[in-house]
DNA sequence: CATGAATGAGGCTTCATTCAT
DNA sequence: GATGAATGAAGCCTCATTCAT
């Protein structure tokens, strides 16, 4: 299962990436407005600017839609953050600064974020399985810089515990933008997350 | 907006009660499974041990189960804790078995968790506005005992950001557990945060 | 088919009574507002001030009530109407009067006419003929009235398309006061109509 | 608020009207059967011939069909009652024809305008008023001919009333079926009732 | 007699999907 | 390839009626 697997009657394939380029981009400010569940199947092939006819040539469910948003915000936020990382230099410096394009990116994608965070569940097993295994593989992205960046070695459960803790305060940052965006600006929570990872991990500055 | 303005047909306050504990109940058990959007009104009542019409008799629409069991999580979840905490003796030993029992608590509810922080953004702004608000208070629950527990003074700022560290992390153990359950037990993951956790705050053993 | 063919459950002939004269007013007040379809029997039930359950041992179904308020609204035209004739002086200015009277009456019962007007016909067949009869015999009082005041002698069918002339004139009165009582006050329209009923028949001043 | 405002997410306009005559053709066959009310929205679409799904393409709500029933309806009488009046040679004759003319289009739409009558009640304020608005038009035409071909003034007043007279005792020979065409073929009706008229002005043969 | 909770058939409407043009 | 009209299963909700208390 991957985004070549959501079948299209259509045989050129640089029309199906353009149309479902356009798809996608039309399915996400929906979402972000209404959520998957209350977005209609028109309303997503108005918005991409074709007919509802040509939609169904490009995707066979309303799920592929989901699936093609989700996977498409996963791969542009590994993409971005892969860019931000460059382990030719493995210092902790180097590490903060990739921690701190991460929370800058979460930052960037909130809206698309929360899409993930909550839709992600109305995938079927299968193919949430591939989507989250995207997940796993950013997870394992920081996990790695982590450990490279290290002089202590840290063992491999606390190098993905924190990991994980990195990535959902993350997410958080957009997730919880309810709670948190009303007290802390980007660059101070940016700043604190930072202080405390450090002193989590003894880094003296 | 409280779970009192959710409009009843039926005037017995007992017999009220004894229903939508047994709605909530229900539709708990059907949410876990599908979710609120792929679950009808026709399950919830047949799951809740009566017939559509009766469950109409106790709400007005279906929204207001979802509200109502949301309420219900967060109330139960902020009890729990609030059980928990005990400011008679502010000693950091004190603070740690809080969130340890916190943890431990999120394990137990682990899929109300998850269902809260899935459909708590179906609801319409006024009820969600006021779910959120309880949300605030278990955060601020924890941000009063760090304050009062710590010996040394955070900044109210700080405060907030390590309760809402904390808190997610909580909610991470159920939401993320395809990720995090295969690789540690509760008692790992709690030791390990709370290790990270004193050391991020310089707490000597 | 008589008013007394409604079943009730209740023995007690005057509360019977009671209850329905309750039933009947609170209906009317409703069937006014909102027509019979969008009525309910809840609404019927509270407005009378009385639970469903005490509405239903004085009734058997929802047409019953609509029945009880077909019936009681043309008992009371008809008595009211009939209060009105005196036939000891058969004369044309007895005549006049009638038919003044009747205006007035259909002025003040206004609304009653007009649900009857537009809920008869949802009663069905048996129920239907029952009450035509009685609109069947106010015509008729109207015919017997014209016939024996007037000295020339008028045809049967002639008496009988001059009584509903009138008779329905008298209901336009209220059905269409959309229409007329924004250009005619109500003794315009009276002086008018009998002007004009008067030249109809060569009545001379 | 017209005809055309009754939404409709097809958007070929010959086919909405092409579909919108096949419901209205539909629905007056039901409503005259059982009334709008009584009347459910799939049997609409079986019997204007397509599914249901169909129907809500051409129409928003139920009671969109009641609005282009009771227009269809007063636009096909306004029409063929317009068709009628030649207003060259004004003369009494010619207005005798019109009111003619007028009771036989009544007597072939009788099932129709039972349906107005009884149904417009039922649609919402804005659509009533328009609705109501034909309805004094077409009193307004008769008006017209009135004034128009009696040699003698008649006061605007005495018009309307007259004209209203006329258009109920149409709409009478319908409404009141059950009470008149017992007695009456439509030929001794119109000419008793053109008799009366013309009595009440004072025409001379 | 009075009450009101319980019932479930049935109504209106939506919307994912198909398919002829 | 593109279109959009057609379909009908399925969802939410109402309300007349019953019956145990």
């Amino acid at each position: 299962m991957t985004e070549n697997d959501v079948l299209s009657s259509v045989k050129n394939q640089a029309l199906i990436e353009k149309r479902r380029n356009q798809m996608i981009k039309g399915a996400i400010t929906l979402f972000k407005e209404k959520g998957f569940h209350r977005t209609t199947t028109r309303e997503i092939a108005k918005e991409s600017g074709f007919s509802i006819g040509t939609l169904y040539e490009y995707i066979r469910t309303k799920e592929d839609v989901l699936f093609l948003v989700c996977d498409s915000i996963y791969e542009q936020v590994r993409k971005r953050l892969d860019a931000k990382i460059n382990l030719e230099k493995p210092t902790i410096d180097n590490l903060l600064n990739v921690i701190r394009s991460y929370f800058e990116l979460m930052d960037e994608m909130q809206e698309e974020v929360v899409i993930m965070y909550q839709e992600v569940k109305s995938l079927k097993k299968e193919t949430k399985e591939y989507v989250l295994q995207k997940e796993r593989d950013m997870v394992g992205m920081l996990e790695h810089v982590i450990v490279t960046c290290l002089p202590d070695q840290l063992s491999k459960k606390d190098a993905e515990l924190i990991a994980n803790n990195i990535f959902i305060q993350g997410q958080m940052w957009g997730y919880r933008r309810w709670m948190l965006q009303k007290h802390f600006t980007l660059e101070e929570y940016i700043e604190k997350q930072i202080y405390y990872f450090k002193q989590s991990l003894s880094i003296s500055i």
